[in-house]
DNA sequence: ACTCTCCGTGGACGCCATCGACCTGAGCCT
DNA sequence: AGGCTCAGGTCGATGGCGTCCACGGAGAGT
């Protein structure tokens, strides 16, 4: 992980489609080797996946909530992730300090839709509570910051 | 929007490097077809970019937090909005209902840029106050949910 | 029935991805 | 010091891809 390879990581960061030629260009070396340097971080975890970032609206889901898990005591963490990695309307999941062990950010397309996963929750073993906070809008979301020294 | 757009957008969600020869082949229409559905697509803002999802430690980004910010009665929303929009570690930015107007995920490499980034809040205009939630771990995160009928 | 429009296909051409061979410099062993 | 080795780069070649263009068929409106 050197300064070309953050730059690198930085502009597939806010463009994932560039062509390896125009990174090159970028970075100031040839194809080949921006090719090799991509691969590596690729296989070594550092780059994850390319993703489309796509407006949830125009796909129907306008509904976005941040859902607090209180877990029961004594409740297996482990099993509950298992219980809320299927339920495909949470996109994201984090494991907390504080009270609530778990906060859950979902997408759902409608208020109803939001009623049953908040009440699939509630009756999955283990939960003791939720608390749902309702996003008016999303002002941004995903942002990358720039990393490293950004003038290369 | 028809099924063939509903595909392309969840392939490319899922993979957002892929060739437009590839997509042509798994939605059975030519390149220069997909080329132009997916150029609509980002034209008309359904598609907004494309992003590589990197490791943030990786890129010394190890603490994520969740931060929710009560505002001062009569204070202005978008003055706040700019103020919020110029710190960079807010990567994502909801406006919420309930006594917490706005939600932030902000992303910093040290508990120390952690403390710097609440403090700096804390003096922003129109800030009454801020609740920090610290995630342990980030169990997933942006994991896209199938859109429409998945099997085309 | 005619025509307009939309949306697709097929062909062409230049650029890109990707492979292999070779080069260079750093570090290390003798 | 000299030379081995290896990591990581450039260069050149080739096959596939992106992208532009002209053309064609289905469906709607008059």
């Amino acid at each position: 992980m050197d300064a070309i390879d953050l730059s690198l990581v930085d502009l597939l960061r806010s463009n994932a489609r560039l062509s390896y030629a125009e990174l090159a260009r970028q970075v100031g070396l040839s194809a080949p080797a921006v090719h090799e340097r991509v691969g590596k971080l690729e296989s070594s975890g550092v780059v994850r996946g390319y993703r489309a970032d796509v407006a949830p609206e125009a796909i129907g889901l306008g509904v976005t909530a941040l859902i607090g898990i209180v877990e029961d005591s004594g409740a297996d963490s482990d099993d509950m992730l298992e219980s809320l990695r299927v339920l495909p309307e949470i996109e994201s999941c984090y494991f907390m300090a504080g009270v609530e062990s778990f906060l859950l950010k979902a997408r759902v397309g409608t208020i109803a839709e939001l009623e049953q996963l908040i009440v699939r929750l509630n009756r999955t073993p283990g939960v003791a509570s939720t608390r749902t906070a309702i996003a008016l809008s999303t002002k941004w979301e995903n942002r990358p910051q720039p990393v490293g020294p950004p003038a290369a």
